[in-house]
DNA sequence: CGGCGTCGGTGACAAAGTCACGCAAGAGGC
DNA sequence: GCCTCTTGCGTGACTTTGTCACCGACGCCG
């Protein structure tokens, strides 16, 4: 897709599962009350010391979600996607709780973002919203105990597979260094760097600075399926 | 608290945040269209192959929800208490999705079931009782987070601790066996045995056959509390 | 070219999880 | 009582994962 930088989104209610379904009268008093913003790539959207008072929708872009511990260690919990709503958002701002966790533009980010007031009128009066939130509620629900569950029970040589494939996408090269990839699992840099050399040494992956050339998607594919 | 078991329990809505607030004329309709049930301890509230269709708040007792991986091995996510509504049944409902979590009653529970016509018709019109639920998902979510924080990043000798004071309350003494212990916090039976032979060589506890005594309860908690 | 910051490699060790086994404390039957 | 069976616990050897300290390699920039 392509946003004209210049000009208004026309109309972002056609975005959302939980917009699209609203009375047409419903819609235009959504647009005339939300506000969109554009953040650039990099950018903190939330975290400890910057907790929103208001609710946020991505427009476009993806916002990546992810947890510090006191260490210094990280690890990340989900992505919001274009479409979806960041909930966690809501969650520190209901529960007037800053929580350790923040939320980082992994790219230019277009987001809608709606006053408290607003939100709680469509949540009261539209029921196909209602379901919209909800469902975000859930989803992040279950990421989470699917979080849980790798870290508690998983093997890390099964999560680092599954993760490079997932980051790679369709593409065959990944453009992170081992420290990145330490923050994805919520594991440590050299235990990185021991599993990846020893995915090269198998022929699976070609490592060069920076970058991971997964060579060999079928074989880890495998992999990261085996329970 | 006390319930008379023959009884019906004369109005419920008292015991709950969301619906103490709520004009009387929809305490009534609520208490018309609810059900109250009772559960008996050790019963599975929901499972995988147990998705329930209707909303849960707790009247009286308690549920642990767990997630069990496929090697077997569980850990607790947490724990519903009374005055609370169980808001993974509403998740799994929500997502049609059966996941791998299960809540377990740890004592006898008293509930009151609400249709989800009725849940919904609530959660439209009554802005404390949407403030309610909101607040059980939020609270959830950052349950979820700390029980990420602890498994990634925590050491077990430090959570044990920690649990057996939360398990032992006022309590000085907990009836669970080195098994139930590692269900807890997602690790191995044999892990626990040695992390409570040291604590016990140590003087913090005194072990016997499914029951440890927390002799140094002081220690205990400052080792809890050594981040 | 030299200096510096980031990235990655390594070895030694500590913590946690796995596997295999065996013993012993109750519970219940005779 | 005595036997048996189940369940809970202890233990040693080994693997996997995480930690620490350190160093070398690469890229960038003055």
């Amino acid at each position: 897709m392509s946003v004209d930088g210049a000009t208004r989104i026309e109309d972002w209610t056609e975005r959302f599962q939980g917009t699209r379904a609203l009375p047409r009268a419903v819609r235009d008093r959504l647009i005339r009350a939300a506000r969109i913003v554009r953040i650039g790539k990099g950018t903190q959207v939330f975290g400890p010391d910057n907790v929103p008072d208001k609710l946020f929708f991505l427009y476009d872009g993806r916002i990546r979600v992810s947890q510090t511990s006191e260490g210094g260690r990280e690890i990340v919990l989900y992505r919001v996607e274009a479409g979806d709503s960041c909930v966690l958002t809501t969650a520190c701002m209901l529960a007037e709780e800053a929580y350790n966790a923040e939320g980082i533009a992994e790219t230019d980010v277009v987001a809608v973002v709606l006053p408290k007031p607003d939100f709680d009128r469509l949540v009261a009066e539209e029921e196909p919203f209602r379901k919209f939130v909800f469902d975000a509620y859930s989803r992040r629900l279950i990421d989470m105990l699917r979080v849980v569950d790798d870290v508690a029970f998983g093997r890390i040589d099964v999560r680092l597979a599954e993760r490079l494939l997932a980051l790679a996408g369709d593409s065959k090269e990944i453009a992170a260094t081992h420290q990145d990839l330490a923050s994805e699992l919520g594991t440590a840099r050299e235990v990185i760097s021991r599993v990846l050399a020893d995915f090269q040494k198998r022929g699976l992956v070609q490592q060069s600075r920076g970058r991971i050339a997964l060579v060999d998607k079928p074989t880890l594919r495998a992999l990261a399926e085996s329970t």
